[in-house]
RNA sequence: GGGGAGAUACCAGAGCGGUCAAAUGGGGCAGACUGUAAAUCUGUUGGCGAAGCCUUCGGAGGUUCGAAUCCUUCUCUCCCCA
């Protein structure tokens, strides 16, 4: 398989530094993804480095993870108007392990073949680099000039902003251009790989291995993966979409997925799955027949929370989904178990109330604002009501309604819907 | 250092003595329509309530029957000249 012809049907070439697909089609390539250690857990804007990755080596090539331990102390300038928080280094090495976990389900890191994946942490070359070592081995190689050209410096010291940028920050392209010359030192690495705002840091160390080894190296930067209607990819009301199912229920990751519009789907199914390139046109083709089946939405949703769930994860988000969504009423909301029910609301919020309470009955306003914070506050829930927007185990409520122990499901729950898409799940005890 | 402009709800931005809980747009949320999509339309967007009341217009004082609106002062931002 050629890596370049399948990131390109894929969508995800921005910008290739010419000679690159040469250079993968003579030989077995090593190229490195960075990743910033930021949180302990990846998000989905990061599997797009990772699906990089992944081709990369199903194309018979060695991929490289780069855990930025040290560049995470330092904070990349590009795309930010604002200097970022140092991170310390405790922090930061919890938050490799966690990342160098989730990573396994992508890359095979252990197999004995020669293009196993490699994980690597600059804060291990950069951790004993003295400055005044780094400044004269490093720096003497790359003009101000040359790094004050790129776009990332440029718009921080012109910029209407005009915040300017710390020493630090300015160094940082140097740092990460390090990294790019020592894989290629020590791991023959010829190509770093990011999003296209990475682009002007993989030039400065491409321009460090020429400089400095007479060598050459390349880059391949993929667009930022965008919504369709101009929000920003990966984020939900709640924030990111992690990996880590103690930050995003599986439930909640499938229902990202699942929500996505045609528009996107079509983009993103090329991008996050491994489906072939006939597989995913047979599929835009048939959605585009019965679009209200959503077929690409719901293979993107099941592959997916598979590969970073599991199928049992992903099984259960389905039955969730269909109870919460499908015909579900009250009637089949009464009829299940306590376990059922309480693993169809796995991930999602619950609160408490004390049961006493609800056996001398509570005006719904208060149960919905004072005793659960559903609502922050009971004029908003009041709206809501008259909206028709809020149903209490499935029924439309009116701002009337007392809520008493006759609303428990399985004697101990009951279901509170914020709109189409909300649930709360209250525990009386 | 000199001169000028400004600070209003999530954001942008009207209001410039009472009719202002504050126009309008964006965003958010909800409803209808659908396919848990997009687009569209509608409602809603300080708190507690039945009316009504209470707290908001950078901070602190003051004038007035009455102030987001006038005065004093403080803080901060922007622009122009040196």
């Amino acid at each position: 398989m050629n890596f370049i012809e399948e990131l390109r049907w894929r969508g995800m070439i921005h910008d290739i530094m010419p000679g690159t697909e040469e250079y993968l089609l003579n030989e077995m390539g090593t190229a490195y993804v960075g990743i910033d250690p930021t949180a302990d857990s990846l998000h989905i804007g990061h599997l797009v480095g990772v699906m990089m990755l992944k081709h990369f080596q199903r194309c018979g090539h060695k991929p490289l993870a780069l855990v930025g331990g040290a560049t995470g102390m330092i904070g990349d300038p590009s795309g930010r108007s604002q200097e970022r928080n140092l991170m310390d280094e405790k922090v930061l090495r919890h938050n490799q392990e966690c990342i160098k976990n989730q990573l396994r389900k992508f890359l095979d890191f252990d197999s004995d073949s020669p293009y196993k994946a490699e994980m690597v942490n600059n804060y291990d070359w950069m951790k004993d680099y003295t400055f005044l070592n780094f400044i004269r081995d490093i720096g003497k190689h790359i003009t101000i000039n040359y790094m004050m050209a790129k776009d990332s410096v440029k718009k921080r010291i012109e910029g209407e902003v005009g915040l300017g940028l710390s020493f630090t920050e300015f160094t940082y392209q140097l740092v990460q251009g390090y990294d790019f010359l020592y894989l290629y030192q020590t791991k023959n690495c010829c190509l770093q790989m990011g999003g296209s705002d990475q682009w002007g840091n993989i030039t400065t160390g491409t321009e460090l291995i020429r400089r400095i080894e007479g060598g050459e190296a390349f880059a391949l930067t993929c667009p930022l993966i965008t919504k369709a209607d101009g929000g920003k990819f990966g984020k939900t009301e709640s924030g990111n979409v992690w990996l880590d199912p103690e930050k995003t229920s599986p439930y909640q990751f499938y229902q990202f997925w699942l929500n996505t519009s045609d528009v996107d789907a079509e983009k993103y199914i090329k991008i996050f799955t491994l489906f072939s390139r006939d597989e995913v046109e047979e599929m835009i083709s048939r959605h585009s027949e019965a679009p209200h089946l959503r077929l690409l939405q719901k293979e993107l949703a099941r592959d997916l929370t598979i590969r970073v769930h599991s199928e049992s994860d992903f099984n259960l988000a389905v039955e969730a989904s269909e109870i919460l969504f499908g015909k579900g009423t009250t009637e089949t909301l009464k009829s299940l178990d306590e376990k059922t029910l309480l693993s169809v609301f796995e991930g999602v919020p619950t609160c408490q109330i004390s049961l006493s309470e609800l056996e001398s009955e509570i005006p719904i306003l208060e149960f919905l604002a004072d005793k659960t914070n559903i609502f922050s506050s009971r004029g908003e829930a009041r709206r809501m009501i008259k909206d028709g927007g809020v149903l209490i185990n499935k029924e439309k409520a009116n701002d009337q309604m007392m809520i008493n122990t006759g609303y428990l499901l399985n004697k101990r729950y009951v279901l509170v819907q914020k709109g189409k898409k909300n649930y709360f799940l209250v525990i009386a005890g």
